[in-house]
RNA sequence: AGGCCCAUGGUGUAAUUGGUAACACAGCUGAUUUUGGUUCAGUCGUUCAAGGUUCAAGUCCUUGUGGGCCUGCCA
């Protein structure tokens, strides 16, 4: 295949290129994330462009963890890490690697280099390295051991892996340039001294490859023909090539480096992650507040709608911020379409319909899903009381409020027509409870008059309802910039106070019967998601994302 | 500042590779509507700057400006 059903962006066309040219046949790419922490909506770009390419060229896929670094890594992040992969069907089918596996394979390397006096063993302390390397605008000189000799430095590497020396004390490093311009080319570490427990080798090794000499290996020896990864190791690429170049590596993959994903009021930095967990600003790595795939997914995110935006954000070089909003569209889009409708009501006013008897008990239909028939439908409970929202009242309404108000009429949905006759209210002038009418003729939502009411609402029987908590969600950070802060302050002086508003509501009967595996509007509120947190007892649901309101927008003014 | 990279509406991404700047999101207006939702129609607004090459430049060249990355034994 040379042409892909996607839109273009620059790495389709170097692919295209390539498969034109002969210079490959089929295409081989991966996702190589560490196993020390949990992946976000930056990842989820980098999975979608990765998965997408081998998917649309029919090529493959491979899943890699990159773990050289043993200090910082383990098997929960492995299993969660391949846990969102799966979730958003990135599917690596028998295509599961992990760099530890090729570790004698790149110690065999190492020595190929030593041999070829392309390597050596450094004794420079961290901080001598550090003087020894020079600055951004001066060059560096070469270590005092670089001219050790070829069978000194293999004695010495092979105690290194023996384990004779202390963490720390020495390093394997290529022999390059250090007045090379690139900091990376100034004779980069290839081997450190680790006594360190690795979490699939044990003890098998003291030392570790670092990331440069372990990845573009990694990728040669499973074939990947494309490696894609962010713009900030375009420095490395020079390195990525030399070991190429230097090693008798079974494939040449090429790097390249696309922008990572920016989105306003939200951060994607592992270490401020872990910061927002450990500190309790949130609830852990998959509170719905957190960009993490966990966070989102438990928010109710749909996998759909991931990829949707994937899509939409495309793939360039130039930094980038998205807005939040596009992710949001695309939730909504794909919910709009599949989700059941249900009323809730999420603060309660109670509402008397004086001319209904005590016990009377009215059951109305209303339909699953507005413009699809085959979702089928459900029955609403009419009694005397009932709750609406607080919002759909006003006493002293403005001329563009189409809502409930003194002697107004609205519709309550799919029920019938109220108008509003009473406010009651407590001392202090709050109002507790409305007294309303009905017209009996409206049953059903219309009269034969056919006269107009402006306004429909949601309502809850106060009798018969289902008591839910919903917890709703704002953005975790204020500012678009989370980092924007005065001086030296931290982002955490952006995070949002009210970012989470947990409260104790009223939802129609056939809640209590609801399938949950699909995703549920509450009209005219929101997207809503079940939470873990739900028992027999008490049903928790997630806002995912509120409905567009385009009337709270014209009232903030 | 040494090197590398980037620059298109408010935000993203396109532009047959030198040939009329477009799509989406956001915003705004209106219509429809038993969700102030959805849907539909419309509207706003764009090539960082200056030179150069050319019949023709968003695209090529030069310089400038602005931004990003790089001085871990992290990835």
């Amino acid at each position: 295949m040379s042409e892909a059903s996607k839109p273009k962006n620059f790495i389709r066309e170097i692919i295209d290129a390539d498969l034109e040219s002969g210079r490959h046949t089929t295409i081989v790419t991966r996702f190589p994330p560490e196993p020390n922490g949990y992946l976000h909506i930056g990842h989820a770009k980098s999975i979608c462009l990765n998965h997408g390419l081998a998917r649309d060229y029919k090529g493959r896929f491979h899943l890699r963890f990159d773990d050289t670094n043993p200090a910082k890594e383990s098997t929960e992040y492995v299993e969660s890490i391949q846990a969102d992969l799966r979730w958003l069907g990135a599917d690596w089918g028998e295509n599961l690697f992990f760099a530890s596996n090729y570790f004698e394979q790149l110690f065999e390397w190492a020595q190929h280099l030593i041999r070829e006096g392309h390597a050596f063993v450094c004794d420079l302390s961290a901080e001598q390295m550090r003087e020894y390397r020079g600055t951004l605008t001066e060059p560096g000189r070469p270590s005092p051991y670089r001219e050790r000799s070829v069978d000194e430095n293999l004695d010495l590497f092979r105690r290194m892996r023996a384990g004779e020396f202390a963490t720390g004390a020495k390093v394997l490093r290529a022999k390059i340039d250090m007045g090379h311009p690139n900091l990376n080319m100034r004779d980069p570490i290839l081997y450190r001294i680790t006594h360190a427990h690795h979490h699939r080798t044990g003890d098998q090794w003291c030392i570790y490859p670092t990331y440069d000499f372990t990845h573009g290996q990694s990728d040669a020896i499973e074939g990947i023909t494309h490696s894609i990864c962010t713009l900030e190791f375009e420095d490395h690429r020079p390195l990525y090539n030399w070991f190429l170049e230097h090693l008798p590596t079974p494939s040449k993959p090429r790097q390249i480096e696309f922008a990572r994903l920016n989105m306003t009021h939200t951060l994607t930095s592992k270490r401020k992650l872990l910061q927002l967990v450990e500190e309790g600003h949130v609830s852990g790595w998959d509170d719905p507040r957190m960009p993490t795939i966990s966070g989102i997914r438990r928010r109710g995110y749909t996998p759909e709608s991931i990829h949707e935006f994937c899509d939409r954000v495309g793939v360039a070089r130039r930094n980038n911020t998205i807005d939040l909003a596009l992710l949001e569209f695309c939730l909504r889009q794909d919910l709009e379409e599949r989700s059941l409708r249900r009323m809730v009501v999420l603060d309660p006013l109670k509402v008397v319909i004086t001319n209904l008897p005590e016990d009377a008990e009215e059951w109305y239909e209303g339909p699953n899903h507005p413009a699809n028939e085959a979702m089928g439908s459900r029955k609403v409970a009419l009694t005397r009381e009932i709750y609406i929202d607080r919002d759909d009242f006003m006493e002293d309404p403005p001329r563009k409020f189409f809502r409930l108000g003194p002697g107004r009429e609205v519709r309550l949905r799919y029920a019938c027509y109220i108008t509003c006759t009473e406010v009651i209210k407590d001392e202090a002038g709050n109002i507790t409870e409305l007294r309303a009418e009905m017209d009996p003729e409206s049953r059903g939502g219309s009269t034969p008059d056919g006269r107009k009411v402006k306004g429909t609402i949601h309502w809850v029987s106060a009798q018969i309802n289902v008591p839910i908590e919903a917890r709703l969600y704002e953005n975790l950070f204020l500012k678009e910039d989370p980092e924007d802060v005065e001086g030296d302050g931290s982002y955490l002086e952006n995070l949002n106070p009210d970012s989470l508003q947990v409260v104790a509501a009223f939802g129609e009967p056939s809640l209590r019967e609801t399938d949950f595996s699909l995703p549920v509007q509450f009209e005219r509120k929101g997207y809503f998601a079940l939470d873990p947190d739900s028992d027999s007892e008490q049903l928790v649901f997630n806002r995912s994302v509120s409905l567009k309101d385009s009337w709270s927008k014209k009232a903030g003014k």
